[in-house]
RNA sequence: GCUGGUGUAGCUCAAUGGCAGAGCAAUUGAUUUGUAAUCAAUAGGUUGCGGGUUCAAAUCCCAUCACCAGCUCCA
């Protein structure tokens, strides 16, 4: 969270500061309550707590009092350093922070932090005083696994924000406030590009015809811009019998997400595909490879489905069933890192083209070697494979943090990561380096030297999920989209009913010319329709009244810029044509 | 899957065990409109679905589905 009076560590302290004056506030109302861990987050800060009856509404309520009552006390915050036993037998009582030092190796020193009658195992720092936390609020109480660990207790969560003074933590809820308006899941109701049904399900969002058209014109303008590539489209099936996942691994380590009809037993099991790879290399596979044929470039407009956890759906960001920009790239060892370099700079120009270049972050995501039955392959190949795309990522120059455990199955990752409107991080696109299924299934090609060999497979996506990605849109533009991809470029709006033919003629001369059309022939005055076209963000009114259509004329008005003045219809298609051309943003 | 919350008209919300309501949207009529809301009337409901408690349930209890926040998992 960026802030002009204090730079981003400095609120960390302020925030972490809060953090104790909540947990100090939740001993004295609850001394029953068992402390975990309290840190700073990106933007506030959270405390977890062991408590047999979770924390309500109201709760939190007498919270903020108590905390507002150690604030005004305005007690010194002081630092002290114990000995291991010392702490062991200070904490006593407080099974997670025994936990905690016991895991602190022996010889680094154990710091507390006092303010009060409260102290807290803590590395710090933090600041002088209670008091200087002039405003907080405690936002949500939720749970939260004891150090993430599924297994391990379900512990209560409250998160809260702080600040130096009121005025500041108002700004900060204003803008929580204006963050919820652009949510994906609230706008895109609203616009109507997609709803549910409960008798549908879970996960499984219906894209209403103004969503369905964004999808359909992003689909074209990937496939047409993967052509140009050298990408040759596919349509594989859907499903595939288990014998498939068998080979590719998902049957071992990727069933829970998948959706498997049939049971113990039957004859045949059928399973929908959760990614696309395998049917693709059965294409790859149907002849024999010279290295004269490679690269070959597969790219799918893959409908894919997903057995997600019940609560992990969220809105277009989180589906059952999504549709993937997916692509497979199978190459000799020799040309992995241009076509690494191709796929990055293709996403590259898809993400520039939407504007959301700007807006995300690159993740490198390795195996977890302490987890080896989570993956197929030797430690060896991961070791070589993960070097192999550290140093293309390095000579390409591309600023990404490392993160053990995030590979998929079969291959290590780049990830480009995007955040959400509620600042959650989310994978937009990803680029895969693969060795282990090319061996799994037996894929060659006849090298110059006639030796048969395994190629190396690149998973790509250009534009990641096409629901996710629009997701994203509509939070990035607030549902205003760019003329290019609005589902509804332009709306001519008579003046009365006397210009209602005149509309039609206008109507029907921009759709010819191929535009996304609609006329507002309602019995109402011109203000309530603009009214409306601007909530429905159309990017162009053209108000049609009797001296336009005397002078064969529009009058045209923006969504953006209000009022633009009078064009002729040929000026008019001739500026939103280039707009349209030029996909500006 | 886990923790907590929510579910009332198409939408946003009221009704704290005692007659289900408002605004917007919709429909009809009047108005014929010049750059962000014309006026009036009408209609709209087995309170997510299913059980239970009670003389009486939107309200309390149980179960279930969906949605929201978070955890875990992930594109």
């Amino acid at each position: 969270m960026s802030n002009e009076f204090i730079k981003p560590d400095e609120m960390q302290v302020f925030w972490h500061t809060t953090s104790h004056i909540l947990a100090h506030a939740v001993k004295r109302l609850y001394p029953e309550v068992k402390l975990a861990i309290g840190p700073a987050t990106d933007s506030g800060f959270y405390y977890d707590f062991d408590t047999k009856t979770p924390f309500t509404a109201d709760d939190l309520g007498k919270i903020e009092k108590e905390m507002k009552r150690i604030i005004k006390e305005g007690l010194p915050i002081e630092r002290f350093e114990l000995e291991k036993s010392e702490a062991l037998e200070f904490v006593k009582g407080e099974p997670y922070k025994i936990e905690l030092i016991e895991g602190i190796p022996a010889g680094e020193a154990i710091t507390f932090y006092r303010q009060g009658d409260f102290a807290d195992l803590c590395a710090g720092p933090h600041l002088g005083k209670t008091s200087a936390v002039k405003a907080y609020k405690l936002l949500s109480v939720t749970g939260a696994y004891w150090r993430g660990d599924e297994k391990n207790k379900m512990l209560q969560r409250i998160y809260g924000v702080s600040f130096p003074d009121r005025q500041q933590l108002d700004e900060h809820l204003h803008r929580l406030e204006e963050a919820k308006k652009r949510d994906h899941n609230r706008l895109g109701r609203e616009l109507e590009l997609f709803t549910t049904s409960e008798y549908i399900g879970q996960g499984l969002p219906i894209l209403m015809p103004k969503g369905a058209r964004i999808m359909q014109i992003l689909q074209r303008f990937v496939e047409d811009e993967e052509e140009k590539r050298g990408y040759q489209l596919t349509k594989t099936p859907f499903m595939a019998k288990s014998d498939l996942y068998k080979i590719s691994g998902h049957w071992d380590h990727y069933r829970d997400g998948m959706f498997i009809m049939g049971k113990e037993g039957d004859k045949e099991i059928f399973a929908l595909r959760p990614m696309t790879c395998p049917f693709q290399f059965q294409a790859y596979l149907s002849k024999m490879r010279s290295y004269r044929d490679l690269p070959i470039r597969y790219n799918e407009t893959a409908t894919l489905f997903r057995n997600e956890a019940s609560g992990e759906m969220h809105g277009l960001i989180r589906v059952r069933q999504f549709t993937l920009s997916e692509g497979h790239i199978v190459c000799t060892p020799e040309q992995l890192e241009d076509e690494f370099r191709g796929s990055l700079d293709l996403a590259s120009f898809m993400l520039k083209t939407l504007g959301l270049d700007e807006d995300v972050s690159f993740r490198f995501s390795k195996w977890d070697a302490q987890n080896r039955e989570k993956y197929i392959g030797s430690p060896e190949q991961w070791e070589n494979t993960q070097n192999i795309m550290r140093s293309i990522l390095d000579r390409l120059e591309i600023n990404y943090v490392e993160a053990e455990g995030e590979a998929a199955f079969y291959g290590p990752k780049l990830d480009i990561q995007i955040k959400n409107v509620h600042g959650k991080e989310d994978t937009l696109i990803t680029i895969q380096v693969d060795f282990q299924l090319a061996e799994r299934f037996e894929m060659e090609y006849i090298d110059a030297d006639g030796q048969k060999k395994h190629p190396y497979i690149v998973h790509r996506s250009s534009i990641g999920c096409y629901e996710r990605t629009l997701a994203l849109l509509i939070e990035k533009y607030a549902g205003a989209f760019p003329l290019w991809l609005a589902p509804v470029q332009v709306k001519v709006l008579p003046i009365s009913e006397k210009h209602f033919d005149y509309a039609e003629a206008v109507a029907a001369r921009l759709q010819a010319c191929g535009f996304r059309v609609e006329k507002d022939t309602r019995n109402e005055k011109i203000g309530y329709k603009i009214r409306e076209a601007q909530k429905q963000k159309v990017p162009y009114m053209l108000i049609a009244g009797d001296k336009e259509e005397e002078q064969g004329t529009v009058s045209v008005r923006s969504r953006k810029d209000g009022e633009l003045g009078t064009l002729t219809l040929d000026e008019f298609i001739t500026a939103i044509q280039e707009e349209i051309k030029n996909k500006t943003i």
